[in-house]
DNA sequence: AGCACCACCTGTGGGC
DNA sequence: TGCCCACAGGTGGTGC
C-alpha cells in the first residue's frame, strides 16, 4: 500500500497530533504485529515513554521517544489512525491500540497483517535491527552525485527492479516507479547501465518530481490507503500510467501492462524507450 | 549480482 | 447474473 509519499503524509499529519503524548500500556489485539522485542518487553518498555518527534526513512515511520524508538512499517494494507477519545473507528482489522495518558490513542489497522512494529533502544539498534538492509532515503539522502554513484554499482539491474530495491535507495514503490519511468520516457526493462548521462539526470529529476507531487496531493489511494484521519489521498487522479491498462497515453498510444520484477508494470510502449 | 518464485494474509473485481 | 481466482501501494527467504 503505502510508498514514500503516503508514509510522509502520515508522518506530517501525525507529528503535531501525538508529539509530547505519553504512552500507557498498549493493547495487542494481534501480538504477532510486534516484530521485536517480545510482546511483554514491548508493552512494558513502551509504557510511560514520551513521543518527541516523528521521522521517516523510505517507507519506515520512525517515532522517536524520550527513551527508545518505535518503528512502524505498514507494508501493503497497514494504516494508523489517531483518535481523540481513544475509541477505534471500527474493530475490524484492528491489530494494535496504543493509548496515551490523555485518553486519546493511536490505532494500528491492517487487513492483510503484513505490517510490523518494532521498539528499539537507540539509533544503533534502529540500524542493526530494523534498517539493516535499507538504503538511503531517496528523497532526503540522495543527491544527483550520490544517485550516479549508486547506479554505477548496479549497472546490470533492470531499472524498474532497481528502483523498487529498498537496499539501493528507500522509498519508491510500484505506483511511483511506474509513474516516474513514464515521466522520463524510460522503459521499465532498460538496464541501468544503458542509461545515458542525460537520461540518468532526467530519471533523477522525475523521481524527485513524482514523489513531491505524491506528497503534495496527500498520497495515492488506489484501494486501501487512508491517512491518519481516515481520508483518502488524491494523487490517483494524477496517475498517468499506473492502473491505466488500455487507456490512452498523452501521446495517443495505448498503455500496456506487463510483469517486471514480479510486479504489475504499466507503461507506454510509444513514449518509453 | 541478479532474478524468478514463494510465502505471508484477506478482499475484491475482472473475466468468463 | 454469478462465481472464481488472479491479483493487490511490500518484503524476506530460497535457489538457480
Amino acid at each position: 500500500m503505502p510508498e514514500l509519499p503516503e508514509v510522509e503524509t502520515i508522518r506530517r499529519e501525525l507529528e503535531p497530533l501525538i508529539s509530547g503524548k505519553i504512552f500507557v500500556r498498549p493493547v495487542l489485539h494481534m501480538p504477532s504485529t510486534i516484530e521485536s522485542p517480545s510482546v511483554e518487553e514491548f508493552s512494558t518498555t513502551l509504557t510511560g515513554r514520551t513521543i518527541e518527534n516523528l521521522t521517516r526513512r523510505g517507507k519506515y515511520l520512525i517515532i522517536n521517544l524520550d527513551r527508545g524508538i518505535l518503528v512502524v512499517h505498514l507494508r501493503m494494507t497497514g494504516n494508523l489512525s489517531y483518535s481523540v477519545n481513544g475509541q477505534p473507528r471500527e474493530e475490524r482489522f484492528l491489530r494494535v491500540s496504543l493509548p496515551f495518558t490523555d485518553e486519546s490513542a493511536l490505532h494500528y489497522f491492517d487487513m492483510r497483517r503484513f505490517g510490523r512494529l518494532w521498539l528499539v533502544a537507540n539509533r544503533e539498534e534502529l540500524h542493526t535491527k530494523v534498517l539493516k538492509r535499507v538504503g538511503p532515503d531517496i528523497l532526503e539522502e540522495v543527491d544527483l552525485e550520490k544517485f550516479l554513484k549508486l547506479l554505477g554499482k548496479r549497472q546490470r539491474s533492470k531499472i524498474k527492479a532497481l528502483l523498487l530495491d529498498q537496499g539501493f535507495a528507500a522509498g519508491m514503490g510500484n505506483i511511483y516507479t511506474d509513474e516516474c519511468l513514464h515521466r522520463c520516457n524510460i522503459h521499465p526493462r532498460r538496464q541501468a547501465g544503458s542509461l545515458s548521462r542525460t537520461e540518468t539526470e532526467e530519471l533523477y529529476a522525475a523521481i524527485k518530481a513524482v514523489l513531491a507531487d505524491g506528497i503534495e496531493y496527500g498520497g495515492t489511494t488506489f484501494r486501501d490507503y487512508r491517512n491518519t484521519s481516515g481520508a483518502i489521498g488524491s494523487f490517483q487522479s494524477k496517475l498517468a500510467v499506473y492502473g491505466c491498462k488500455g487507456e490512452k497515453c498523452r501521446c495517443g498510444a495505448k498503455i500496456e501492462k506487463i510483469t517486471e520484477a514480479g510486479r504489475g508494470t504499466y507503461y507506454c510502449p510509444n513514449c518509453q524507450k
